[in-house]
DNA sequence: GGCAATTGTTGGACTCCGTCCACAAAAGGA
DNA sequence: TCCTTTTGTGGACGGAGTCCAACAATTGCC
């Protein structure tokens, strides 16, 4: 990474993505995130609210800033924890990626949006943008395991039937993730890692879909 | 259900939730959910914009009406279907429930909820209204499951390995049902009876749980 | 140096949602 | 009749998110 400074022509941003958010994470303290508006973010920043936009898309994006950054790095783990073709395969690579993705969550930084779920005002609008990312490594989930289910002993399992697996297990699966890091957010100090949280979570929903594939 | 006319003091209502919900039907096929506001609805059935929210908390509750009637009767569903004490047959009866649930649904009337996901416009909305009914779902099941598990042959099991068994096995045998409904609505003309789908999607989830605690 | 193209920033106007409140209308009971 | 209860109404309000036209700062080219 060398081309820190493309030159590119233009004006020069003078705000960043970092000051809005350091801003938005002392006044989410002070104040809680339904308790806080944009403009009083931007005044802090030292910006007007039309720039925030420019880096944000919705205001509960900063609840998710810590997330993105993990879930961004799931495709890439997935492709690694890829093995041979298959369906017994595909779920064990998804095991291992959600697992990989999950080891840079210490007990220290717990992301806003698990913080601020309870703090009255805030579920509404958090719900929405949880299910908005859960739902985009849905598709991701559903797509690559579809993908190695195709080659699959088949028989009497018709096309949409394997859809159907597909999307139920990576819902289902993701959803025992998204379960375990809540009661791991809810632990408190004496939590530790997430990923032990998440590897009991979703080992069941891992085992039951391993033994449709290998039986069936 | 004799007590149709308690006859109560006060002003007799002029409105209904059906007239609301007939008015918004016929805006959503016109235009779309996204498409419409509130004061259409309103103007539409006849009544102001605020006698709108006696009637329902949000706009997307108008999305959720079919949906909603059906969940109504898990609670009492999951009940009936309750057997002996014991993981294991607590995850039987979860599974029966579901299915008595969506045996009320058949391939005519599919939510608005379901049709309208990909209506550009309308998925941000959707999902927050969406994932407080999953979570309201959860809750129900999660206590269900923790409650028939106190008595378990435990020994190495321990109190918090419980509680996140039984929420990650909540959320992941709804989220299955709900990849499932998904699925079936968008199976188009063909699709037939919502049960068999959710069937063959909890089925390996409900499995996997079920194995947890026989072997274990 | 001057000039255009590019990119970032700003303020304002706008729509819609959801909340709140004071008031009016329609009933029953005393 | 007056009081209470319940429902409907209008208006005002604040916040989110969108849009746009103007302005500012920088690069590269002539």
């Amino acid at each position: 990474m060398p081309d820190h400074e493309p030159k590119r022509a233009g004006r020069p941003r003078g705000s960043s993505r970092a000051m809005l958010e350091e801003a938005s994470a002392e006044l989410f303290l002070e104040q809680t995130y339904a308790g806080t508006t944009i403009v009083q973010i931007t005044r802090r920043a030292g910006v007007s609210r039309a720039t925030f936009f420019n880096y944000f898309t919705a205001k509960s994006d900063l609840l998710w800033v810590d997330v993105d950054a993990g879930l961004a790095r799931f495709p890439a783990a997935l492709e690694q924890c890829a093995g041979a073709d298959g369906p017994v395969q595909a779920v064990d690579a998804v095991e291992r990626a959600l697992l990989q993705v999950c080891a840079a969550f210490g007990p220290g930084q717990v992301p806003w949006a698990l913080t601020q779920n309870e703090l009255m005002g805030t579920t509404g609008e958090l719900e929405a943008s949880a299910l908005s990312r859960f739902m985009a490594q849905v598709t991701l989930v559903t797509r690559f395991v579809g993908a190695r289910s195709e080659t699959s002993a088949a028989g009497n399992e018709t096309v949409a039937d394997r859809e159907l697996s597909s999307r139920a297990f990576a819902m289902a699966v993701l959803a025992a993730a998204a379960a375990a890091t809540g009661v791991w957010a809810r632990a408190g100090v004496t939590r530790g890692a997430l990923a032990p949280f998440v590897g009991t979570a979703i080992a069941p929903v891992c085992a039951g879909y391993r033994a449709l594939h290998t039986v069936g």
